[in-house]
DNA sequence: TTCATTTTGTAACATATGTTACAATCTATC
DNA sequence: GATAGATTGTAACATATGTTACAAAATGAA
């Protein structure tokens, strides 16, 4: 098995591939693989273990209510699986984990890895970091779905684009994304888009954006 | 110092008043009083330690960019106080914290603490299970915010106060705490009641609400 | 009780967004 | 370069929600 990816991941991070493969022989674990398009977790399984992609990529889905699936997000070597719910009162996987590619996984149980987290500093800290990063993102995301207008939603997403800097960005997504990616209809970014042309905020050219008024996008943002 | 109320915390949870005497002799650390009223950190600030509570309550608020302010949580002894932004990369305070009454605090030095976290297992598993409980809540709050409609929140608030049983619950908020908590206008709560009951789910007086139609209800939060 | 304050109920109207449908472009592949 | 499929642009119309305003009812304090 190949674990020269591992010293890129975050739970890894800082530590040389000799320490890795010590490490690993510490840690009990087993490998499974994954053919593309199998259903390796479904939403609401136990989660009694530390799981990190190997090897390909894999995606995770939350299906409401009503069937319809919603895709939350690709996580492709070396990323680690519901690290956030391997602790906590609700170690249930939140989604369904789907391979997107051949997929390998390392699986080590809880308690293993618990013990490596008492043995070894610089995974506690990345571990530490890695749960906290977690929370950060999602403390984002729920400020960004705060956003009541769709206006204020593509604002906020095109300076954070531009990064300060640039006014001339390309959006990195489809319309189609983004829709889904602000949970709004498609025809509606289109439509806003154009808008925000018309007010003489930006001007658009199919996915390119030049920023005229940053000074606007930034009020928008204020909604 | 009065520091019995912190075996009831979740840092602590788990250890006797004198393990958790011991520890604190241990862990370097200061207390710092608040009167009520005072801003004690601003969003922004940096975190590099360990806050807990001792005693009092304190508020967390969010000022959005057009100078308005959202009322986040309450936080009171003996809870910490922005857990999840100690480790991780944004080691900043991402609301105004606010003592709303007199309030202690027991502040100890990121480094400090993460050696009481190498030293003491029950510590460490505490705080892992604290800042992933916090992931877990917030993406739980992630699920909310993706309902579309009023109606689809409400039913699905209704239906977590009547617990799988109930079939008449009381409104624990007011309409106007409602509209806050959903991000809507308060007379769209009432007329989405008004609405419900019409329809012949819920029948609504005041605050009470008898439950009618489980299903329906349900399938609104389906949205 | 009485009064002031908060909470709830309701209505008219404005507006943002969804829905559906289709045309115009772009993009990749043969 | 031709073709199919994806992406973008646009329009007409439906609907959910916001806004504002005010009255009715409940609540709490003197």
């Amino acid at each position: 098995m190949d674990y020269s990816l591992l010293s890129e991941s975050p739970l890894f991070r800082g530590l040389t591939a000799i320490e890795i493969e010590k490490i690993l022989l510490q840690l009990p674990h087993r490998i499974r693989k994954y053919k593309a398009g199998t259903l390796i977790y479904q939403s609401g399984d136990t989660i009694n273990s530390l799981v990190i992609v190997l090897g390909g990529i894999v995606k995770g889905e939350m299906v409401d209510y009503a069937g319809r699936i919603i895709k939350i997000e690709d996580i492709k070597a070396p990323g680690a699986l519901a690290a956030a719910f391997i602790f906590g009162s609700i170690n249930r996987f939140p989604v369904n984990v789907i391979a997107i590619s051949d997929t390998d996984l390392l699986v080590a149980e809880k308690s293993d890895f618990l013990k490596l987290l008492k043995n070894n500093d610089k995974i506690l800290v990345n571990f530490l970091d890695l749960i906290s990063n977690r929370s950060q993102f999602l403390s984002e995301k729920i400020k960004f779905l705060n956003f009541k207008t769709i206006k204020g939603k593509l604002a906020q997403y095109i300076l954070k684009l531009a990064d300060d800097q640039k006014n001339e960005i390309k959006l990195d997504r489809t319309q189609n994304d983004l829709s889904d990616y602000f949970g709004v209809a498609r025809p509606s970014i289109a439509r806003v888009l154009k808008e925000m042309e018309q007010e003489g905020y930006i001007k658009v050219s199919g996915r390119n954006i030049l920023i005229i008024d940053k000074n606007a996008l930034l009020n928008l943002t204020q909604d």
